[in-house]
DNA sequence: CTGAAAGCGCTAACAG
DNA sequence: CTGTTAGCGCTTTCAG
């Protein structure tokens, strides 16, 4: 009876099977297993093998409650609608991989109650660590970490306060670049096309940057779009024709609030045969490669995501090993010229 | 001396000290917890009251070790490089967090031994459930799987064998499907550009179902272009370059690996004068927003792979409750006519 | 180098 | 509706 119930709820081997079967304690096992060298060659053997045979697989559940380090680390981004975030995730896991560690995910929607929910939840799993691009700056998630005491990097923008760590740059500093870049160029009028601003309050800050380096000299924005959605590129190319549309003059330059965007705007006006950069010029922020591969390259800023997310597991690590790593890591912009403007 | 230990290590609240506040045993404040409606209404208030004075966060490892459930449900992708597995994982995460589950995230690389590894990884975290997107068909990992006992889920392609449930479709069809378009288009000679297939077989899938559409009525690929590394806009517009110089006669029609190399070859086509579909007519794969936004939408096939990864998830779910889905769930493709052949 | 004992924080199974 | 008892599978002490 007691045999046919362990039966059908957990056939999967354990770590005393093993042990027994190689015919020493279990602790013994363990500590072969784990590697270390704190066992003799033959021992290891023996163990390694009665594992191999049982198809031993460890829980991780059991070990880290019982005291070892979780090697499971909470990420937190707010979409995974373009490849910006994707990026980041793929120099997250390439970075954790290495390190034995792996990855929860947790997707916000740029919503600040849903990043708390996920908070606990994902801290719930008593992760050995936290990444986070954060949706927004709420002070009951900021509670939440500050108590949480695990290494945290907040990652992509690193003009706010931070809680631990931050790796990424100033969204405000690239919208600034980008207005002296195009004021170097000779454009006195702009307009900007961008998606939902209240939700990404990084896009937000590329655009406050941008109107205060248009200031610098005086000028000004003479026309927004602000579309509703995601970014895309359909989006972009639609903003530009209604913003187009709704101006009385066309500006001379066009900032849109990402590549994504900015594409959709070159698109437009190769439709309606709008010459780029002489009739209007066109920029866009990421760098993202299909900017790029245009027969005009795209005038951009391009961003490092796949390094932020690397550098971030990176810092995560480096905590967990007892080190102390930079409370802010810059992994800048840089503005790629281009052809558009 | 004891106490100075455990403050060190572990001031994490638990659920003893919430049931000691409240004036309940641990059990009942953990009934009360997890809902259900087993607890008293003013116990219940007590409990839920006592945990949040606390902070109370539960320790799931512990739960999950005690008998509950893991909600945590294994993901294994072969790639972040292109925005298709983002859309998948998309797709996974969001039906995955209406029901309080998380994903735990590796990355294949198209690399079997890797694969593997992840696997067991994995798996030693004791998932509810499993879904991957194989990179090979490794004997290795079909042994691990059926001795796992969980439910997994095998998604994008359904041509091969299938463990426990699969969702997607066949893209061996797809590629037949593209080719029967272009015959009936009146094209009759054929390239092909794609990146590299001896890794990625969904794609070599695609090529294979294309050559056979083509044999149908006896036509053939008179020119193929593999590129080597990852697919890219870049990596298309170079392909297609590269092709036609290599080519005596130029194709009617090209069928690119996907979207991406696809839109390389449109903007080739841009870059040197060539038009479309007149001078040479193009094709892709996955239904890229980007390449509807392109002033000629692009002829292509359409994926929805939100919905693969949404199944995917909901599969793994519906199982959980005690169902059981479809061993074979199609999410099929469509094909897109678009301009551009 | 190896082992015995104790416990991580929680929940299932029985009782009341 | 509530409590008691006994683990889950592993690792940390502390002893040899």
């Amino acid at each position: 009876m007691a045999t046919s119930q362990k039966d059908t709820r957990n056939r999967r081997p354990t770590l005393s099977q093993v042990a027994k079967r190689a015919g020493v304690s279990e602790i013994t096992a363990s500590r072969a297993l784990r590697g270390g060298g704190l066992v003799a060659q033959e021992t290891l053997a023996r163990v390694e093998q009665a594992a191999r045979m049982l198809n031993y697989v460890p829980n991780r559940l059991a070990g880290t409650l019982a005291g070892g380090a979780s090697r499971q680390v909470g990420v937190i981004l707010p979409s995974l609608s373009n490849i910006v975030f994707a990026d980041v995730l793929k120099g997250l896991e390439s970075r954790l991989e290495g390190g034995g560690y792996h990855p929860i995910l947790g997707i916000s929607h740029y919503d600040a109650e849903r990043e708390e929910r996920l908070l606990r939840d994902l801290l719930s799993w008593r992760p050995a660590g936290l990444v986070l691009a954060p949706a927004c700056n709420s002070a009951a998630s900021r509670a939440l970490l500050q108590a949480a005491d695990l290494p945290v990097v907040e990652i992509m923008d690193i003009d706010t306060d931070t809680a631990d760590m931050a790796v990424g740059f100033s969204h405000r500093s690239a919208g600034r670049a980008m207005a002296h870049f195009l004021l170097g160029r000779g454009y006195r009028t702009f307009g900007y096309v961008g998606h939902d601003i209240t939700t990404d309050f990084r896009a937000k800050a590329r655009l406050e940057g941008f109107r205060e380096g248009l200031a610098d000299i005086g000028a000004t924005l003479t026309g927004i779009r602000i579309m509703e959605g995601p970014s895309s590129v359909p989006l972009g190319k639609q903003g530009l024709e209604t913003l187009l549309r709704e101006l009385p003059e066309r500006p001379d330059a066009v900032f849109f609030s990402n590549d994504d965007m900015a594409v959709g705007g070159v698109f437009h006006c190769q439709t309606v045969g709008l010459a780029v950069p002489d009739g209007i010029a066109l920029a866009g922020f990421n760098g993202l490669s299909i900017g790029q591969a245009l027969p005009t390259p795209l005038t951009t800023i391009a961003s490092n995501r796949e390094r932020i997310g690397f550098v971030a597991a990176d810092n995560i690590l480096q905590r967990l090993l007892g080190k102390t790593p930079e409370r802010i890591q810059r992994v800048d912009f840089k503005l790629i010229p281009g052809g558009t403007a």
